[in-house]
DNA sequence: CATTTCTTGTGAAAAAAGTAACAAATGGGC
DNA sequence: GCCCATTTGTTACTTTTTTCACAAGAAATG
């Protein structure tokens, strides 16, 4: 019960959407909640039932008929299939206004992913300690990376410098970067780049605010 | 030249795609840079030259066949469409950590955003002042964002608040929310709500890192 | 154990988005 | 003014994603 298929191409959105469904059903879990239907679950999130189950349905069928999905056991499974039932450390790159206030963010250990070392190349900034987490100079980037074998960066220098030091990372083993500063990266596409982009996220907004069509 | 022509439905993406065109429009208006083509602009983007087209294709005919796009005139287009070319004054509502990495953000400014007043609830802020903005205490918010006849906000408090001040903020006039907490916000469904979700952006980034699939 | 009530998992249909291809402009050279 | 090299705008096509609808499985009831 419940075997992977690959048969079908898997939606990219179909993947984003497995974490928001995590973080719903933990919160369900804190809430002592053992089942829940795609039913119940969907009024929490901004989908229907029908996407729910057709997202798990990728990867196998976890729910019981006439019942529902058991809580904890499908955060498991969600767990294994996005890979975050084992933490991942994380590096972080610029240690600014925005580095610092996620250096303090608890909310990646939702997800199993840890902000391991943080680089800057200010050299008043190394040192310092946020989150519990040093700044170190960025000189030592490119070893510490490579000998704690971090896979993962969070890239949050100024734009001009964005390109330059995804370079880097790429050289010593970065394979996943989440980018803050506002450019494209261009890099070997086994790198995996995601971008938080809020200016052009308000741009959106702006946009529907003024054509006033119902939002989703 | 160049009349909106409404009888497609424009793709949801597209106009997130426009915020996008306009950063690199004015990157290479920057460089002086006069006249490009779909092609070289894609360059530097994550698309290319046909959904380039496209997209503007959905508001009009801006640029010259056999040329390429006036910079300075598509800029002005594209802020026309979105509505970036005006001034928006935007509230913010908690600064913690994040709030005040956000109030000393100059990239809002690139789409004719300016944070105009910030609040939070600690009344050991209130008075402080981040990035030129005085931070205000929450009991004004209402009725300042209200006076101010503000539209936008910018939501980051902890999530467990985050419900309960929306509601307030649609109460006093707020008709659109960029929402950093992690939590989907539940309102009239002409309020338009954009989710910054960093945290499950890192998830599925994790989810690709895992299966090696080429990125894009 | 037959019946009823739920609720999943999944093909099939529908909708949406993205890509390709090309006719129609444009401008420059000669 | 005519040809040639360009590059747009748009229609037709392809792919991807979402939604629907329902058969099949599971428990509860009497
Ligand atoms: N502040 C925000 O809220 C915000 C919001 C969205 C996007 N961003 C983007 O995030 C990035 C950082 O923004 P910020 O506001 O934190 O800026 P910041 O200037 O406060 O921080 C940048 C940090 O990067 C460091 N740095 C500069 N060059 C470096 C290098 N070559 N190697 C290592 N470290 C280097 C600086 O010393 C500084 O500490 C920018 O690209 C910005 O556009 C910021
Ligand atoms: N820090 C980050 O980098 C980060 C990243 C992603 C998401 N977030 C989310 O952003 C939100 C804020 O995170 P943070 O790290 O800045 O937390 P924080 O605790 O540093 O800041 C929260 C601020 O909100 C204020 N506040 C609390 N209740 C309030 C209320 N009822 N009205 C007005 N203000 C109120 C607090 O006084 C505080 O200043 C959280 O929901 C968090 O999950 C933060």
């Amino acid at each position: 019960m419940g075997r992977k298929k690959n048969k079908d191409i898997i939606p990219h959105e179909a993947i984003r959407r497995l974490s928001l469904y995590l973080r719903a059903l933990k919160w369900l879990s804190r809430k002592k909640i053992k089942v829940v239907s795609s039913d119940e679950i969907t009024k929490y999130l901004n989908t229907i039932p029908a996407q729910f189950r057709k997202d798990l349905s990728y990867f196998g069928g976890f729910g019981k008929r006439g019942v529902g999905y058991n809580v904890e056991a499908l955060i498991r499974e969600i767990e294994k299939i996005l890979g975050t039932n084992m933490v991942w450390d994380i590096a972080l790159i610029g240690a600014g206004k925005l580095g610092t206030a996620l250096l303090g963010y608890a909310g990646f250990m939702e997800f199993n992913l840890k902000i391991a070392i943080a680089f800057d190349n200010d050299r008043s900034k190394a040192g310092r300690v946020f989150g519990n987490i040093r700044i170190e100079p960025i000189s030592r980037m490119k070893k510490e990376i490579r000998e704690k074998k971090i896979k993962i960066a969070l890239l949050t220098v100024p734009a001009q410098y964005a390109q330059k030091i995804s370079e880097d990372l790429v050289q010593c083993g970065i394979k996943a970067i989440l980018n803050f500063a506002p450019v494209n990266l261009h890099l070997a596409n086994d790198i995996h780049v995601a971008h938080v982009d809020m200016a052009s996220e308000l741009g959106s907004l702006v946009y529907r605010l003024k054509h006033k069509s119902s939002h989703k």
